[in-house]
DNA sequence: TGAAATAGCGTATGGATTGAACAGTTTCGG
DNA sequence: CCGAAACTGTTCAATCCATACGCTATTTCA
């Protein structure tokens, strides 16, 4: 019965197996998932393996799995607590998106590592329901059906995760400078070369340059008056 | 010099160090490449390994290297070459844009490893920037700044990719509906307890039931009215 | 007090990416 | 025409990683 729910559903619920017989465990699942989050906080997604942890806590890899029966479901629990909760929202259920878009740009800021954090299925875990409710609450007020609150949902979230991943994946270097310049000292005479005349303006005008800072505003505010007209439509 | 290229960037635009001496390869970038599409597709992403393509291909794993300079560089040209050519797109932005995002959707149906890419940086590949060229020139028409429409590309090309994934995810496992419905049974009474009325109402009203086909029109029909918005207020 | 349950450990397997050294093959330079 | 340079694929190796199995030691319930 247990055994088919998905993996970190149960232990992010606080259902942990009752103890009755046998040493006290030297661990709690609860050290294993904040170490993890040092991990990832310091060295990145891929710097958050059970070897790591286990290392790090004195005890052997394999000891790990008398807390987590997987890696998998390690992540889900290391995501859930690292992404946090949501932070209250303002009144208007457009102040509302905006402040909770804003918000989730800025866990994937703090932790960029989030953002390689493997998509496994609909949210089932305590604090990425409670991202889930507190905005479908302040689109209560649209009037809308749930079945378009959620697709409202979806697009915002989408968009806050594609976003964020665009920054990081931007600011990520320090020789990005230098290496966008030998990139497009490769690619200009081929752009010029395969016909793609709308690339070639846009590298050698360097327009790209105008900064990302805005695209957050441009994106969400697309999307907002896309549900705005939705409303004014019913 | 080429060092400090992305990797990929000169493999996949044809540039190959010219072979003078030595024995000739007995196997080409193209072939590799291939052979990975080929796992990906009956396998999926994580079986696109140097090891399973070497052994296919008859040849020793290191051999690999010979090629590429890693397995990233590996996955950008399989990426470039599995995503293809985008279509031709019809008259009308907004005509083209939904035909352009319906066009991605089908090929992440088609292929859908190609979700697990983990995207490294800005597109260099021929094909990855033919993606880019064609919905540019198609945005020319709109008469937004440059700055505007690479946010519109963006806006719609995360969706699409954000859309895909969901599509997977939910349609992904057979026995999705017996674990949704233990998902439910474990969950609900958590979320009575825990203060989540809105997502207490969507489990036991089984409104999450509406099915998801629509979601696309509706998410597209939002980003493209505001676009729509945007362009009326120049 | 003894038996059952359980924790951590050692050992082991199978997989991945990548490096170093080496031997064979081809072709250019003279 | 021949040696040397360059480049090939190979083996061997190191270093990670996630797991599985079985052992021993510990704790607690009956």
């Amino acid at each position: 019965m247990s055994d088919e729910l998905p993996p970190g559903l149960a232990l992010s619920w606080g259902v942990h197996p009752v103890q009755r017989r046998g040493p006290k465990p030297a661990l709690s699942v609860e050290q294993i998932v904040d170490t993890g989050i040092e991990f990832g906080d310091s060295q990145g997604f891929e710097a958050i393996s059970l070897q790591k942890i286990a290392a790090h806590l004195g005890v052997s890899t394999n000891a790990m799995y008398r807390y987590v029966r997987s890696k998998d479901e390690l992540i889900v629990l290391v995501q859930d607590k690292a992404f946090g909760l949501p932070p209250e929202l303002p009144e208007g259920w457009r102040e509302a998106a905006t402040a909770w878009v804003h918000a989730q740009v800025e866990r994937f800021t703090e932790r960029p590592w989030l953002l390689d954090v493997p998509i496994r299925g609909a949210p089932v875990t305590p604090n990425s329901l409670r991202w889930v409710e507190v905005m479908l609450q302040a689109l209560e007020s649209t009037g809308l059906s749930m079945h378009d609150n959620l697709g409202c949902l979806l697009l915002l979230n989408g968009f806050a995760h594609n976003y964020a991943s665009l920054v990081r994946q931007l600011g990520a270097s320090d020789d990005m400078a230098v290496q966008a310049e030998a990139v497009g000292r490769f690619l200009v005479p081929r752009l010029i070369d395969g016909d793609y005349p709308m690339l070639t303006a846009l590298y050698t005008n360097q327009e790209y340059e105008d900064g990302i800072d805005d695209d957050l505003e441009f994106g969400l505010a697309r999307i907002l008056d896309g549900i705005q007209v939705l409303i004014d439509s019913h």
